[in-house]
Order: C-alpha cells, then sequence, then structure tokens
DNA sequence: CCAACCCATTCGTGTTGAAA
DNA sequence: TTTCAACACGAATGGGTTGG
C-alpha cells in the first residue's frame, strides 16, 4: 500500500502544474518580455545578440520581421533556444518565485510505510517536490513490490539510520548526514533500523 | 528649474535578392 | 539591367528620470 500512495503523491504533483495550450504567441511581444524578465535593455539584449538595438526595437514593435540569422543570434543572446521564441511562457516561468515553508508546516500525507510533510506546497508548477518524511517501515516486506517512479530522488538522513533498499544495489545503511541521488524508475524503497523512526529529507525531480 | 543622462523609437541610408 | 521591397545599421530625436 505504501508504495501505491508514495507514487500517488509523486503523479498529483506531476499533474497539479496547469497544461499550456500552445497557441501562436506574437515574436514581438515574446521577445520584448524575455527581453524585460532578464532586466535587460535594449543596449544590453542587443549586445548579447550582437545586433543593433535599433533592430531589436523594431523587432519588438512588430515594425521589422528578423531574418533566421537574427532568431538565431536572438535566441543564443537570450540563451534560450529558436523554437522557444514562439513558445508562451508557462505560467510558472515566471523569474522570481519563492516559497518558504516553517518548520513543521508543511501539509501532511499519512500512508502505512512513511509520513509525508510535502514542502513549498504553495509553488505550483515547479521542477522538484521536496518534502520531509518519517520512515515508518520496519522492513521490506512491508511494501508490496518496488516503488517506482519517474524523474530522479535525492535523499538526506536527518535523524536516526535507514536502509535504502534499491533494485540493482545492495542495502545501504545511511545515518544521520548521510544521502543519496538515485533514478526513481530503479526501485527503491527505505526502512528505518534505528530505534526511533528514522527521518529524511527527500526531494523528487518531476522533469 | 534645468542640465545631464539613460533608454527607446524614428529617420535616413546602404545592401541584397527577386521580379519585371 | 532597372526597379522594388525588405533588412539592417548608425545617427538623430523624443520621453522620462535624476541630481545639482
Amino acid at each position: 500500500m505504501g508504495e501505491i500512495e508514495h507514487a500517488k503523491i509523486i503523479r498529483i504533483a506531476r499533474e497539479s502544474g496547469e497544461e499550456v495550450v500552445p497557441e501562436p504567441v506574437d515574436l514581438a511581444a515574446r521577445v520584448r518580455e524575455l527581453r524585460k524578465a532578464r532586466g535587460w535593455t535594449l543596449e544590453q539584449a542587443a549586445a548579447q545578440a550582437g545586433l543593433a538595438r535599433s533592430t531589436l526595437s523594431k523587432i519588438e514593435n512588430g515594425q521589422m520581421s528578423p531574418t533566421y540569422e537574427a532568431l538565431k543570434k536572438l535566441a543564443e543572446g537570450l540563451a534560450i533556444s529558436v523554437p522557444q521564441l514562439f513558445t508562451p511562457p508557462s505560467k510558472g516561468q515566471v523569474t522570481g518565485r519563492m516559497a518558504v515553508t516553517r518548520a513543521g508546516e508543511g501539509v501532511a500525507h499519512l500512508t502505512t510505510t512513511y509520513e509525508h510533510e510535502l514542502l513549498a506546497n504553495a509553488l505550483r508548477n515547479k521542477q522538484m517536490l521536496p518534502y520531509r518524511a518519517r520512515i515508518r517501515a520496519r522492513s521490506f516486506e512491508e511494501f508490496h513490490g518496488w516503488v517506482r517512479h519517474d524523474g530522479e530522488e535525492f535523499l538526506y538522513v536527518l535523524t536516526g539510520i535507514v536502509r535504502l533498499y534499491t533494485e540493482f544495489y545492495e542495502p545501504q545503511e545511511l545515518k544521520r548526514g548521510d544521502s543519496a541521488y538515485y533514478d526513481a524508475s530503479m526501485g527503491h524503497n527505505l526502512v528505518s533500523v534505528s530505534h526511533e523512526d528514522a527521518t529524511v529529507l527527500w526531494v523528487t525531480s518531476l522533469v
């Protein structure tokens, strides 16, 4: 049961990001938006792209449609790909997001094997899923098979001692301060071996 | 208040490629 | 070849802010 719940919160987190409908976006506005997002002036952006600022101005005002060469330079200067120039920005891509979660104020999510405290839960559409977990499981048998999902996972032991079972490696005993990083598509289950339930910081990538 | 500045836009010109 | 349209540039212009 535990592994199902575990997989579920990850899936929910993954799906909570709003889907972006690809709609035609006009290049002019997009370029200006990208430039502004970096806090650049026309001069700075033009220097980055290797274009004249007047040219960039015209592009942003729809007075000129750039050649493919200019588009390539522009994309390079803005450190993005050419296709991204025509892709409307996803909502969460706005720079400067932040979420602070005070100790013990994460969103609780209980399972038979783990007690999850989701951190930065207010932040939607994020690339990582951080949570603190209390490991209640004491033996591998408490899980029904391997826990596995997409993405990569980072694990840092906060208190106690855990044993990390993985599909392809020998079980690892990890104590406070130890950490592990692994592909989450590889089966992975965690149990406490210390007298008290261990707690760990887990970060799962949602990409 | 005005000078000095910064930034964005507009203007005038050179270049290039395609059509007549 | 001449003509025309479009791109790109630097210089000039205009709007807005800051400091004396």
